[in-house]
Parts: C-alpha cells; sequence; structure tokens
DNA sequence: ATGCATGAGCT
DNA sequence: GCTCATGCATA
C-alpha cells in the first residue's frame, strides 16, 4: 500500500474504520526505497476494544464535518485521536475547525467502563520474558557524568503528584529481594477515597520535576546478607531495583495481570495512570535511575494491595486521554537511521543550524531530526549503566574495524541491568 | 517491546 | 531548544 512515495508525507489513507484495513506491511523497509519516510496513518485505537468501533465511526463523521474531509491539507498531517462521544467531537470540530493539535479537549464523559475483574491470565508472559539480552558487567562503581542524567540530580524523591495525593505511606514491609506475601494488613480496598480527577486526561503532569540536589549514592552494603533495607526515604542501590523489578514482573504475572492493569491500577488507586508502556520500561529497567525510584514505591504498594486483595477486584475505571491531536508517528527508514546515527556519534547535540541542514539533506522535517536527536540522547542515557568505571570512550567502543558506513547495527548497548540470569 | 511524539520546567 | 517523564501507535 503505501505507494506515497512521491513526497515524503502524504498518507495513503487515513482513518480506517477500525479493523477494516489494517494494511501494515510489515516491510516498511523492504517497499519504499524511494522515500526516507514515511507516515503511516491509521485510526485504530487499540486499548480499548469496548468502544473503539463506535469512536472510530464517530471520527469520520466529525472529521468530514470540520475539515471538510481532508486534514492532509497541512503540510503534516495530524491525527486527531478518538473522541470519545459524537458530542465530544463535535465540540471540537467546531471550537477548532482545521486548527492545529493543541486544544485540550472538552470535559471528557464519563467512562462507560464496566468494571470487569481483570484477570487475563498470562498473556504476555511470552513475549516479555524475552528480555534478557546481554549479560556482563555490573560494577559497583560511581562516576558522575552525565549533567542531568543517572545520578546527578535528585534521587528518590516522591514528586509531588497531583493535589490529593497521600502516598508515603509508611508500610512498606516488603524489601526488594523477599515477599512477605499474602498476611499484609493492606488497608484493604479503599479505592479512590475522594479522587475526582474530573479534567486533565492526562493529569498530573505538571508537578513532578523538582530538582533536589542530593545524589543518589549507591550505598554500598559491606559483603555479608543482602538484606534490603528498603526504608521509607532512601535511596534504592542499582541491585535493589533491578531485584525488584524482577520481584515485580513476576509477581504481576503471577497474579495474572498485564502491564496495562497495573497502569490502571495505579491511576484508581493512588490517582496516577500509567500506561503500559511505563511498566513494561519499568520491569526492563528502562527508566531514569530517578524515575526508577520514583515508581518503585508506587509500585510496591500496588504489589502489596494485589497479593493481599486475593480475588478482590481491583477496580479499574479507564479514562481515556482523548480528544489529543497528535502527529501521526513518522517513519523513518533504516538508511536514514543509520546516517542519523552516525551523525550521532559525530555530534550527539547538533545545533539547530546543522539539524536543518541535515533534516534537509535527509528529507525529513527539521523538528523529527531535532526529535530523533532529544530521543536518541535520552535512550543513550538509560542504558548507561549509572556506576560503570569506564572511561566515556568505552561506551562506542567498536574495536577494529568500522568503515565510515559500516552497516553494523553499531554498538551493543549495555545497560546496567546485565546482572540478568 | 519500542519508536517517535508531547509537554513541563529549566536555562 | 534542552532534558525528562511519559505515552500513543506500532512492529
Amino acid at each position: 500500500m503505501a505507494t506515497a512515495t512521491s513526497s515524503p508525507y502524504l498518507a495513503s489513507n487515513r482513518i480506517l474504520s477500525t479493523g477494516s484495513i489494517v494494511h501494515s506491511d510489515r516491510g516498511v523497509g523492504g517497499m519504499q526505497r524511494g522515500s526516507t519516510a514515511v507516515t503511516s496513518v491509521s485510526g485504530g485505537y487499540r486499548g480499548d476494544p469496548s468502544v473503539k468501533m463506535v469512536q472510530s465511526d464517530f471520527m469520520q463523521g466529525a472529521m468530514a464535518t470540520s475539515n471538510g474531509g481532508h486534514m492532509l491539507s497541512h503540510a503534516h498531517q495530524w491525527m486527531t485521536s478518538l473522541p470519545h462521544a459524537a458530542a465530544a467531537a463535535a465540540a471540537v470540530a467546531a471550537a477548532e475547525a482545521g486548527s492545529p493539535w493543541s486544544s485540550s479537549p472538552v470535559g471528557m464523559t464519563g467512562s462507560p467502563q464496566p468494571q470487569d475483574v481483570k484477570r487475563n491470565s498470562g498473556r504476555e508472559d511470552m513475549h516479555s520474558g524475552s528480555a534478557l539480552h546481554h549479560r556482563s558487567l555490573h560494577l559497583g562503581s560511581h562516576q558522575a557524568q552525565h549533567p542531568g542524567a543517572w545520578g546527578s540530580t535528585s534521587a528518590a524523591h516522591i514528586a509531588s503528584i497531583s493535589e490529593g495525593q497521600q502516598q508515603q505511606s509508611l508500610i512498606y514491609s516488603q524489601p526488594g529481594g523477599f515477599t512477605v506475601n499474602g498476611m499484609l494488613s493492606s488497608p484493604g480496598s479503599l479505592m479512590h477515597p475522594g479522587m475526582v480527577r474530573g479534567d486533565s486526561p492526562d493529569l498530573d503532569h505538571g508537578s513532578h520535576h523538582h530538582h533536589h540536589h542530593q545524589h543518589p549514592h549507591h550505598q554500598q552494603h559491606h559483603a555479608g546478607v543482602s538484606h534490603d533495607p528498603q526504608s521509607d526515604e532512601d535511596t534504592p542501590t542499582s541491585d535493589d531495583l533491578e531485584n525488584f523489578a524482577k520481584q515485580f514482573k513476576q509477581r504481576r504475572i503471577k497474579l495474572g495481570f498485564t502491564q496495562a492493569d497495573v497502569g490502571l491500577a495505579l491511576g484508581t488507586l493512588y490517582g496516577n495512570v500509567f500506561s503500559q508502556t511505563t511498566i513494561c520500561r519499568f520491569e526492563a529497567l528502562q527508566l531514569s535511575f530517578k524515575n526508577m525510584c520514583k515508581l518503585k514505591p508506587l509500585l510496591n504498594k500496588w504489589l502489596e494491595e494485589a497479593d493481599s486483595t486475593t480475588g478482590s477486584p481491583t477496580s479499574i475505571d479507564k479514562i481515556a486521554a482523548q480528544g489529543r491531536k497528535r502527529k501521526k508517528r513518522t517513519s523513518i527508514e533504516v538508511s536514514v537511521k543509520g546516517a542519523l546515527e552516525s551523525h550521532f556519534l559525530k555530534s550527539p547535540k547538533p545545533a539547530g543550524q546543522e539539524i536543518t541542514s541535515l533534516a534537509d539533506s535527509l528529507q525529513l522535517e527539521k523538528e523529527v531530526v531535532r526529535v530523533w536527536f532529544c530521543n536518541r540522547r535520552q535512550k543513550e542515557k538509560r542504558m548507561t549503566p549509572p556506576g560503570l568505571p569506564h572511561s566515556p570512550e568505552d561506551e562506542y567502543s567498536q574495536v577494529g574495524n568500522m568503515s565510515s558506513d559500516t552497516p553494523s547495527p553499531s554498538m551493543d548497548y549495555q545497560r546496567w541491568s546485565l546482572g540478568k540470569k
């Protein structure tokens, strides 16, 4: 399908009725040998099967009304993602016909979610378990390096989550390495006492970030029993996190919850919803150290709740973040990615001008390139172990050859979580 | 499981 | 315009 070779963008299709067209020729790089990037637009939204189809239909209607049927006229094509109700969609349309994506959605409708006890027994166990990549070093050294990364700024500091937050519960009785499963006298069910997040779909995004300068100094416990003195307010070591993540995943699966379930549960329990992505990254230790520290308490709490509440429905009420317009995800061709990688190795932080020219030569939007670099840097940060004694050069040590254009996957990432088994 | 994207808060 | 935390959409 994506025969859109003429122009870098231009979607061959737009909102497609759910499920009907799923095209996706898995060979993104296998066919469009001419385009640098494809921008496949699709309308399907998986994650809420219950209303999926309906909204799709509404979508089309809404769009036709607002944009006269084409929203691709812009240089970019944004995709409005699933207005939930016709009313909402209409409202949005009326309010901002053809305007940029920055609008904020109107109040959302009550979620029609039929609280169901999700206990999808294993289902993602398979693919999730294949996360044991490379293994190797894991030293306890320390070294501050990236100025905003791994261990420089604030450590475990539970960001002040939204308003009515009152976590900090000091009932952590479960250290990362051992479980006291069962008999935890957790508050039972309780759940959202009075937290009503009636506004922003994405809620609390705006309250986490104060930097308290205190390094997450990795406390090395001297040899002997690795107890895991995880008191309330103390920075866990990388090992702690690693163990916890491992444990967590195990328990989670055992209990029959999916990563998405957990994310939602956290939302109903603490008012902080997280996506499957985040939970996944947590389990895979692909978050920044600081971020890991922040999430651990929450997940720990959930764990306790989860296995103490045997059978009790950790209710879920989804609040679909909708009405948001998002740029379509640009798909960068492999070869182009290679080029970007090369440049990255030379200059990880290209200046605006440089980005512009690069973007131009690669036929990509400047913004896309800029973002690519941002993401690349970010990725690098989490790939770099917090306490690796090696010199900065060791990062990409590609000992030996390396022709200027070696298509090699370049660099084998090593994360700090390699002590895997 | 991950790639590209959005946004808040800094600088 | 960057960093960082996060997530939609995808592979």
